[in-house]
DNA sequence: TTGACTACTTACCTGTAGGTAGGTAACTTT
DNA sequence: AAAGTTACCTACCTACAGGTAAGTAGTCAA
């Protein structure tokens, strides 16, 4: 978390807000708090929390490019290695979940544009994974059946369901659904 | 949806408006408006939201064990299509999430009592897709490596993120993901 | 050194949420 | 028939949410 102007602690907190309590729960006031700020301060950058959620989404978004860039040479085990990371992360810094978690959980009463932006961010993260699937059964390091698509879907509902039953049931199953997870990219059915 | 009492009829729509926008985005005007009775009536039979949030998980349970019951003779795969047609259910009736899911994206913020409950559904459920995995197994109707439970956790994750992000994906979705579960059950590894 | 811009603050508005107190009409029990 | 109980309603309160308008202190550029 490198942010050093106001607007940038803003969205970060924001972000941490979301993945803690949920778009719905959430409010202006825990940041203004957090920042020893005004709430009218956050309006100044974000008029609206529409205008805040849409900004989470691309700072999430960023993040998870960041990341794909810090592993794109390396094997495709590390590559899921460190989409893993991220989730173990979110789940250790006060049982966040991921934010297309929180956003699908509350679908139906986020606004569209919120709703599209996590649309968009979902499509992006499936994409990575059909194509380190793909990549990495080429190269030899995963062996599955099925279609990449078919496991990258799959994948997308238990990490995104994992994180949030992790909350209830514990660090344990969480490490336990993610080894699982993980086992499904050597076996041949 | 059998509620003849005005009591019935204010936990049933809970239910329905908490699967479909979560316990914080949900109120107890949505409930007065929909039955035609005033706010103050709610609270005569639910003193506070924490109570109508825990009278939402018991309903939602007597309906998972009204399912039990109807199928405790059935072979163990028309058990799981009873539980998969709960899931779709709820996904066709304006796109609603499992209880479940609601209060785990929701964990961090709801009150004790209804963590404990949301807790106590989920290790019911649980323990339910075991008992019938192991039967499965038992009388061969299933086949699948590792033990019950592992694939039990690993069911409650995958179902959970499936109907949610099914919201997103679409029916299309929703459907090849509990497919692929189902497979699973029918696999040496 | 003036004028524009930035980063806020103060002060306020509106709507709505959960919740409560007291009343009342109708049914139910004794 | 009286007394209690149930199922509400009216009227209200408090808190807080998101949001806005107007001001101000400091920076920065011409």
């Amino acid at each position: 978390m490198l942010a050093n102007t106001t607007k940038e602690k803003i969205v970060e907190l924001g972000r941490g807000f979301i993945q803690h309590g949920g778009y719905h729960q959430f409010n202006y006031k825990q940041i203004a708090t957090e920042l020893n700020i005004k709430n009218a301060a956050i309006h100044h950058y974000y008029p609206s929390k529409e205008d805040l959620g849409l900004a989470v989404i691309e700072k999430d978004k960023q993040y998870f490019e960041q990341m794909n860039k810090r592993v794109e040479d390396k094997i495709p085990m590390e590559k899921i290695e460190a989409l893993f990371k991220i989730y173990y992360d979110y789940f250790n810094d006060g049982n966040k979940i991921c934010i297309i978690g929180t956003f699908s959980s509350a679908y139906n009463e986020i606004p569209e544009k919120i709703q599209k932006g996590a649309k968009d961010y979902l499509e992006l993260v499936n994409k990575w994974l059909i194509t380190t699937f793909e990549s990495g059964r080429k190269s030899g390091h995963f062996k599955f059946k099925g279609t990449a698509k078919d496991l990258a879907d799959f994948w997308v509902a238990t990490l995104t369901g994992a994180i949030q039953i992790g909350r209830i049931r514990g660090a344990g199953y969480f490490r336990q659904i993610l080894k699982n997870l993980k086992m499904t990219l050597d076996s041949d059915c």
